[in-house]
DNA sequence: ATCCAACCGGAGGGAGCGTCCCCTTTAGTA
DNA sequence: TACTAAAGGGGACGCTCCCTCCGGTTGGAT
């Protein structure tokens, strides 16, 4: 990811593959028991101790990044798809509606992702950076060529589908509920909402 | 709250006492420090030792519930002057603008909220059916003389307050970027939006 | 083959949660 | 006022999790 100097060494391969243990369990706890995941319970299924989990991921927000990170790849490599769409309203509701699956891989995920935005250090808000450029993408043909409102930007498109994964994940909303509120909000940024299938 | 048997022993008042200290400090904790401020830190000021707290209050969610009821029976009592507006929309707004800062009186109270809920045994769920009937009166008046969508439903309305004082609450977004999201909510559930003061 | 940096992981300190158990205080009663 | 039974009190404990220190080990470079 970052180039080394000249004279740096070849990382060791066990450091390597330890990392890729981590991950892989990381992704597992994360999944089946959301973002808080006892580490040490990851560090003990991937086989190392705490101390080495903790030397690869000094923080819980970069071992979620690197675990959210293939399916990163897989989001974004599916732009192009969304993008050929002909009506570009159309393609912003679709681009939002898989940013907030993709928000709700993990339980609690939108936690994390919301308090990474207003800080550029974190693990997380580079990825996030990056959906947030699609976004802005999408909104702005659809606000020439579709009839998203002139007012709304990506950042506030985000939060709204932040906010959606959120009280998605809770529980608290049956699919009728779930699906009027995305609805409102796909009315605060379309003047002219289409239902859409599913 | 409730009542007793008939053969029931009054309340100690040692009992009672500390009762109020430690909802006292509950308050002044989970206001400074957020709802998850150590409970052992919360007994400790009160001068009481932990199991004493767990006896008067099982879980965080009890604790919480006392430390929000005064505060809550202000916000119902403010109802009144509301309702008395005379555009049943302006009123409307103004209700969720109300609500939104009630459920922003503790760093990360939205989450115990959402999560009371689906279930009606929690000590939170009460005070937000509560709220939610009131909500439910203001829309079902903006429904018939204001330009509210019909469609739209008082736990729609409540999830969309809790999205945006959850948002609000992580800091992620500027003033101005909350007051969009503000409006475009207000979109979602109001046919003709004005400007609101502030 | 040797060196040394990178890496490993056990052990341990610290914080918070929730409970058990024994002692103290108080409300009702004689 | 004196007694009793129940309610209340809190110290101490076991548990889980977080995170770090440190002595031993491994493997890349020469």
């Amino acid at each position: 990811m970052a180039e080394q100097g000249s004279k740096a060494r070849r990382p060791r391969i066990d450091g390597l593959h330890n990392r890729a243990l981590i991950v892989d369990a990381a992704l597992r706890h994360f999944t089946e028991q959301g973002i808080n995941a006892s580490l040490e319970g990851i560090a003990k299924e991937a086989g190392v101790g705490p101390a080495t989990l903790y030397r690869h991921f000094p923080t819980r927000e970069a071992l979620l990044a690197d675990a959210l990170y293939v399916r990163g790849e897989e989001l974004l490599a599916g732009v192009t798809e969304i993008e050929r769409s002909a009506d570009p309203d159309c393609a912003l509701q679709r681009w939002m509606r898989v940013m907030e699956d993709y928000l709700s891989l993990f339980q609690g995920l939108p936690d994390p992702v919301i308090r990474a935005l207003p800080e550029q250090d974190s693990p997380l808000s580079a990825p996030c950076q990056r959906l947030i450029d699609v976004t802005d993408r999408l909104l702005k043909h659809a606000q020439r060529s579709g009839s998203a409102r002139p007012e709304v930007q990506a950042d506030g498109l985000f939060l709204s589908v932040l906010c959606l994964a959120w009280a998605k994940a809770t529980g608290a909303a049956d699919n009728a509920t779930l699906e009027t509120l995305r609805t409102m909000t796909a009315v605060g940024y379309l003047d002219q909402v289409r239902a859409t299938g599913q």
